[in-house]
RNA sequence: GCGGCUAUGGCGAAGUGGUUAACGCAUCGGAUUGUGGCUCCGACAUUCGUGGGUUCGAUUCCCACUAGUCGCCCCA
């Protein structure tokens, strides 16, 4: 196809077979929300550059290399949200809600990020996040409630094979020790390690324990651990939300290399991974921590936050791994097959008539013959069919066949929708 | 940003340096002058992602671009 005009890269039209399944999923989404008692907030798709450099951490990947920034006609400088959690503490702080009367404040929402990167399986340019954000709390329990908040998404929407990952990065203090120690342990024999390792010994120490090249090292099971290194505080928190996960009987496993990829983290991190074979690179369906301390940055009180962010379109690779079909009835109350100008003409009305009734109709568009439009309505998996050919509109009558039996019966005209509303609702 | 693979009708998918580009599904029509789901028959790509090159001749070979896909980095 020589089409000039396509879709940009990275992006994707939901279809309407596909949007079903979205449907199914924000449904189950708001069901649980409103179960835990999440309240929606929508913040504008765009925002000042600046939100992000701030909250997302300047020297992040997403921050350096992938946002969709541009200038507005008044030369703002603004950016294409690549993540909810910076909008939603900008929000909060410019609004005071930290005043609002329901403390802490549990906040959801869903819609689209963008972010510029080459697309891969599970990877778009825009994609849909669901997220919540709890601020004003600092009690473990609330870490633990956002946490099964996100499992129990996956569970309602009939998946299976997650698991759980969490750790716990501790405060500051706690991080830069540890970060400390890293390259004290490295250093010595970093020329040992791949290229990779190398630059990540300066940027980010912490990814030299995940590298898949260096497993094997033996500097890699030495390695010191962030648990070993987190403050007294830090680590009663940590061990009160594994207490918590247990008394839940919630599967998880602590892995001290779990590192997020934004700046503002602390504390308890989580991931929530796929597990089945051959999902593809991309594991990785939710991923969330505390954020203690970004409030203020955006000039707010002092506000401990929790939060996770999952896609939607992960979550649905997901559920096609796992085989899950979603049942999709899409019965059709009454399909109207029309022979001849005059039937056609009437069909206009009688279509109105069925729909204010508060059936579903249909009828043909494109002239197709009675075989055709029987088809048609077969297609659609029409209940019943009302045939009106010139020998009925001649006698003020109407055919009105049950498709699953064949059986038809004779109808007049002027009881046509009465009828029908009887016997469909059976 | 880097690397591998791929690009043929609405969808899936063969194929070849040269007169008509298989087949399957879907769609439409017919067999059945007014009755669907099954069966049979017929129709349905002047064209093989875009642009350029090699050649007497390219969908087929080469290059670039674009897009998809898989992986790296990173992430949802």
């Amino acid at each position: 196809m020589d089409l000039k005009v396509k879709i940009p890269r990275g992006t994707q039209d939901i279809l309407p077979d596909q949007v079903k399944t979205w449907q199914f999923i924000e449904e189950k989404i708001r069901l649980l929300m409103e179960k835990y008692r999440y309240e929606e907030i929508r913040t504008p798709i765009f925002e000042h550059t600046e939100v992000f450099a701030r909250g997302v951490g300047d020297t992040t990947d997403i921050v350096q290399k992938e946002m969709y920034s541009f200038q507005d006609r008044g030369g703002r400088d603004l950016t294409l949200r690549p993540e909810g959690t910076a909008s939603v503490v900008r929000s909060f702080v410019e609004n005071k809600l930290f005043g609002a009367p329901n403390q802490p404040l549990k906040l959801f929402y869903i819609g689209p990020m963008f972010r510029y990167e080459r697309p891969q399986s599970g990877r778009y340019r825009q994609f849909v996040q669901f997220g919540v954000e709890v601020l004003g709390s600092s009690d473990p329990a609330i870490d633990v409630e956002v946490i099964t908040l996100a499992m129990n998404i996956y569970k309602a929407t009939g998946l299976k094979n997650v698991k759980l990952v969490i750790n716990s990065l501790g405060d500051r203090e706690s991080r830069m020790a540890h970060r400390q120690a890293l390259v004290d342990h490295f250093r010595p024999n970093i020329h040992e390690f791949c290229t990779d390792c190398q630059k990540r010994l300066d940027t980010n120490p912490l990814r030299i324990l995940d590298c898949k090249v260096d497993r094997n090292h033996p500097l890699m099971s030495s390695a010191p651990s962030i648990l070993d290194y987190l403050s007294d505080f830090s680590k009663s928190y940590f061990e009160k939300v594994c207490k918590y996960l247990d008394d839940l009987h919630i599967p998880y496993t602590i892995d001290p290399t779990l590192v997020r990829g934004l700046d503002y983290y602390n504390h308890t991190t989580f991931e929530i991974m796929s597990s089945n074979e051959g999902f593809g690179a991309i594991t990785s369906l939710c991923g969330g921590g505390r954020y203690n301390g970004l409030v203020e940055q955006f000039g707010g009180p002092e506000t401990p936050g929790i939060g996770f962010a999952l896609s939607i379109e992960r979550l649905i690779a997901a559920l096609e791994a796992e085989g899950i079909q979603l049942d999709s009835e899409d019965h059709l109350d009454v399909y109207i097959v029309a022979l001849g100008d005059e039937a056609r003409d009437l069909s206009v009305v009688l279509l109105d008539e069925m729909r204010s009734a508060g059936l579903s109709a249909d009828r043909d568009y494109v002239g197709r013959k009675l075989k055709g439009q029987l088809k048609a309505a077969d297609r659609q998996q029409a209940n019943y069919v009302v045939i009106i050919g010139e020998d009925e509109i001649a006698r003020r009558k109407a055919v009105v066949k049950n498709m699953e039996t064949s059986n038809q019966t004779e109808v007049d005209l002027q009881h046509l929708i009465d009828y029908l509303k009887e016997t469909v609702s059976n």
